[in-house]
RNA sequence: GCCGGGAUGGCGGAAUUGGUAGACGCACGGGACUCAAAAUCCCGCGAUGGUGACAUCAUGGGGGUUCGAUUCCCCCUCCCGGCACCA
């Protein structure tokens, strides 16, 4: 054994050792129980950033650990091959997005490689290979068939110079990324899927999730967005020139009665039809379409709006009612008008304060009274008052009889909504999966024959930004109508890359299958056991797959209707952020590693100073790593110098999975110094030879009371450490208790036999326990103690229950709940026997003198408070 | 604005069911080894007072429940994340 810890030679020997073995490639044919481990795959940027590192690592600890519990654990690994930067990359550096990507992922993988995960790599997918695609196409034609995917139009930003749509993130202060030209919303047709169909499964199921965060739970039950309410027809007041009768969803019918307007949407039919002869609101109407597309912004912009001129009749009063525009209503929730009643609703409120339309309460608090004039919207339930046959009734009574009464007129009834909108998946681009359908002059819209997937994205195209080169590649687009022969046009929209991510993970258990989707290993693999991902996918990938498996659930294509068992999301990774200010007021950003801290004092850091000139620069505070803040660390970079044990106890160590991890070069030090102590305390042992250790039923009376506490502590780290990896996921508590035990192992340097044993024992037990996160170090050293055997063959270690038999435990003593001394009691003292020895304790006696005892508690096994 | 999560030493964090606040690591200080440095090892390390044994204070702020509160309840401040003007 050599004395050094060497990372790089144990590394890549340790790797070079598994990949012989190939233990990481399973199957369905085991007998042991199975378990799915998948971490979310990544989009092959260029490298490995430390997101990806945390990730991985957190997944291959628990495939490790489940491994040696006993399971048949699949680990796989893919890439999430289509999406915008790739053409970005294209239309900067003019190579083939297809070459682009395929580079990016060899270098990910061997860096995935350096890292020691044990993945089945026989089963890897890229989403860009047409042998994954074709079954994108194939299933949306189902979905097609059965009506859960369908045509409409659907509005997106324009760039009007370069011709193209735009992504959200490439419009930049409402200008195109590109061309800077004030980008329009546009109206073309797209494909959706109808995500709303399942709306109430996917609602009901998150009940189903105990393995789920809550608030990951939340977070979708809001974004599905249920809410119960009223539908109401508002007639229109033919005599102002009302086309037509304008409904529209509230859930606080028992506000009907204080309705004093309606607002429309700038879209809204009503709208554009009031526009015809007024230019005024034309060109207000116009203004809108240049304003927000995103809802976050239209959150937050100022509320305008215009009188149409035209007025409808409220349903139960009769009463003429103005028609509004509003930017404040969206057209792509209810029916793109709502009534307004502006004493109950903030928005209302808002809007009628500043346009000077009359306010009506009609819900007052059940005790108390409403201060009139309102000075805000009162938007809580109540009761009526003011609202004619309706006056007097609770909040819910008024909503029953107000909905019953329009039932009765045919002008409501009760309805149930939802926030959730169909999925568009319609992406004008290149570098995505193309939708399989053709346009016929004489046909109109055919699917692409089964028989005639994949349709096959052109490989060799390189965008320039304007337009989408596969409207522009005419071998791709010409092609005949399979149904009338006839010279037709190929579909040239591609699909939205989360379509890619909604089943990656079903493919896994079958890659190699070409005749099918999926077959029946899905039903063995799946549902996934463990997923681990990002926060940021809590919403939309994770719904997206979510639906998707119940769609192919009710294709028969798999048996499961949850597709995640359990999720575990993980905090993003921080580092600090330095800057200067230069003499034109830019900001100048310096990675981390290019500055020092500099001291002032005992260990308080006052500042830093840049290295390269011993200047000082100022602090930005911590922040997620990014290039434009440039304080990013190249995972390569650490484990090239300290190896990839140390970049995985660092990124275990600092702190629990789901919370924010803070990057510090001194805390990789800590790490790579712990591993080399545990090096060296291995080979300080096998130095003087090794020993059988004292697994099995020991004499253990016989031991000197410092042994035997320290056979107690080995046995209460391992139970620790168990529960830490399998229940609580915290791998930093679990790291910290081996630590201890290493500690407190240190102290002992005996060459008696027994005591030799028990290190022994101690040593091969740690690697065990650590062997999950550090697998290198590991694999090495347990040839070193048990030569022959094979760390991988090796099981889970398991408490040894006399071991962890005490006959004296210690108490502590408190007197009014503060810590006033320890005891040490037999295991089964009773209460009085305990309370006794409590007082006759030195420093107690000392402490109460004077005072009387009016009350003793005693926690057994913890502690004794002597209340005085 | 709404929803969710937080706030503990110089720093990251620990305290799992209401029971020893600060485990473990980092930083820092002192010592050993060395011609010297690095590496390594040992000791110390919340604040205040005290030679010391100890005592008092301390988990963002204020109140409450309890023998006992970082933990539970109420109010407030600040920070982070998400979002939906959702009718």
């Amino acid at each position: 054994m050599q004395e050094k810890y060497h990372p790089q030679e144990i590394e890549q020997q340790a790797q070079q050792d598994w990949q012989e073995r190939a233990v990481f490639n399973v199957s369905e044919t085991s007998d042991k129980p199975k378990y799915y481990c998948l971490s979310m795959f990544p989009y092959p940027s260029g490298k490995l950033h430390m997101g990806h590192v945390r990730n991985y690592t957190i997944g291959d600890v628990l495939s490790r650990y489940r491994r040696m519990q006993g399971y048949n654990v699949l680990q796989p690994m893919g890439w999430d091959a289509f999406g915008l930067p790739a053409e970005n990359a294209a239309i900067q550096r003019g190579v083939p997005p297809a070459k682009w990507t395929y580079d990016n992922i060899a270098y990910m993988r061997s860096q995935l490689q350096s890292l020691g995960f044990g993945i089945d790599w026989k089963r890897e997918l890229a989403t860009c290979e047409p042998d994954y695609y074709r079954w994108n196409q194939w299933l949306f034609l189902r979905m097609l068939e059965k009506g859960i995917a369908y045509q409409k139009t659907q509005v997106v930003n324009w760039d009007p110079v370069d011709q193209t749509v735009l992504a959200n993130e490439q419009v930049i202060d409402g200008c195109g990324w590109r061309t800077g030209a004030p980008v329009e919303k546009r109206e073309i047709p797209g494909y959706y899927l109808a995500i709303t169909k399942y709306a109430d499964e996917l609602l009901t199921d998150l009940d189903r999730l105990p393995g789920w965060p809550e608030r990951v739970k939340t977070m979708q039950a809001n974004w599905i967005g249920k809410s119960y309410g009223v539908d109401i027809t508002f007639p229109p007041d033919t005599a102002s020139g009302m086309p037509q009768a304008l409904k529209v969803f509230t859930t606080r019918a028992d506000t009907l009665m204080g309705a004093t307007y309606v607002a429309v949407a700038a879209e809204h039919p009503v709208a554009l039809h009031a526009a015809h002869d007024n230019p005024e609101l034309a060109a207000f109407i116009e203004a809108c379409r240049h304003g927000a597309t995103i809802e976050a912004e239209l959150a937050t912009q100022e509320k305008k709006g215009m009188a149409t001129g035209l007025y409808v009749i409220h349903p139960l009063t009769s009463e003429r009612l103005p028609v509004w525009v509003a930017n404040y209503v969206l057209m792509s929730y209810g029916e793109g008008a709502v009534m307004a009643v502006p004493a109950h609703d903030e928005r209302d409120f808002d809007f009628a304060s500043q346009y000077a339309l009359p306010i009506k309460p009609v819900i007052k608090p059940e005790s108390g009274e409403l201060s009139i004039p309102l000075v805000q919207a009162y938007t809580e339930y109540g009761v009526t008052f003011d609202s004619g046959e309706f006056s007097g009734l609770e909040s819910a009574a008024a909503i029953d009889a107000i909905a019953l009464a329009l039932a009765q007129k045919g002008l409501g009834e009760k309805r149930v909504r939802y926030r959730l909108r169909d999925w568009g998946i319609s992406r004008q681009r290149y570098w995505g999966c193309p939708i399989p359908l053709i346009h016929c002059n004489h046909c109109g819209v055919v699917p692409v024959p089964d028989d005639q997937l994949p349709v096959v994205l052109p490989e060799d195209v390189v965008p320039d930004g304007s337009g989408n080169p596969l409207a522009k590649t005419p071998s791709f687009y010409e092609c005949i109508c399979p149904r009338c022969r006839h010279q037709a046009r190929r579909e040239t929209d591609t699909m939205d890359t989360f379509v890619d991510s909604s089943w990656y993970f079903i493919r896994y258990a079958c890659a190699d299958q070409h005749a099918s989707m999926v077959d029946r290993r899905a039903d063995y693999w799946l549902p996934v056991d463990q997923y681990i991902g990002g926060i940021e996918h809590a919403i939309l990938h994770l719904l997206y797959s979510r639906f998707w498996s119940k769609v192919m659930r009710d294709l028969g294509l798999v048996s499961f209707d949850e597709p995640f068992s359990n999720l575990l999301t993980q905090g993003m990774v921080l580092n600090e952020i330095f800057f200067r200010k230069t003499g034109n007021g830019r900001i100048q950003y310096y990675n981390p590693s290019e500055v020092d801290p500099w001291y002032e004092g005992e260990g308080k850091r006052s500042g830093a100073i840049l290295r390269a000139d011993g200047q000082p620069v100022e602090s930005g505070g911590i922040g997620t790593m990014s290039k434009s803040k440039n304080n990013g660390v190249d995972p390569q970079e650490i484990v090239e110098h300290y190896g990839a044990d140390t970049a995985r106890l660092f990124m275990m160590f600092a702190s629990p999975p789901t919370q924010t991890l803070e990057w510090s070069d001194a805390g990789v030090e800590g790490a790579f110094r712990f591993l080399k102590r545990l090096w060296r305390q291995v080979y300080l042992h096998v130095q003087q030879g090794i020993v059988a250790s004292t697994i099995g039923p020991i004499q253990h009376h016989e031991y000197p009371a410092e042994w035997k506490t320290l056979r107690y502590q080995l046995h209460q780290t391992i139970s620790k450490v168990t529960d830490d990896l399998e229940r609580r996921h915290t791998f930093n508590t679990a790291i910290a208790a081996v630590m201890e035990l290493m500690n407190e192992m240190a102290k002992l340097q005996d060459t008696d036999p027994d005591v030799r044993q028990l290190i022994q024992e101690a040593l091969e037990n740690i690697v065990l326990l650590l062997s999950p996160i550090v697998p290198h170090i590991c694999h090495a050293l347990w040839r070193e103690l048990r030569p022959g055997t094979e760390l991988l063959d090796q099981p889970w270690p398991k408490a040894d229950s006399q071991a962890l038999v005490q006959d004296e435990i210690e108490l502590v003593v408190q007197i009014n709940g503060k810590l006033r001394g320890r005891i040490r009691v037999a295991k089964e003292a009773d209460h009085a026997a305990i309370e006794q020895t409590a007082l006759d304790h030195e420093h107690i006696q000392r402490s109460i003198a004077g005072q009387s005892v009016r009350r003793v508690v005693i926690v057994p096994g913890k502690l004794v408070n002597i209340v005085v």
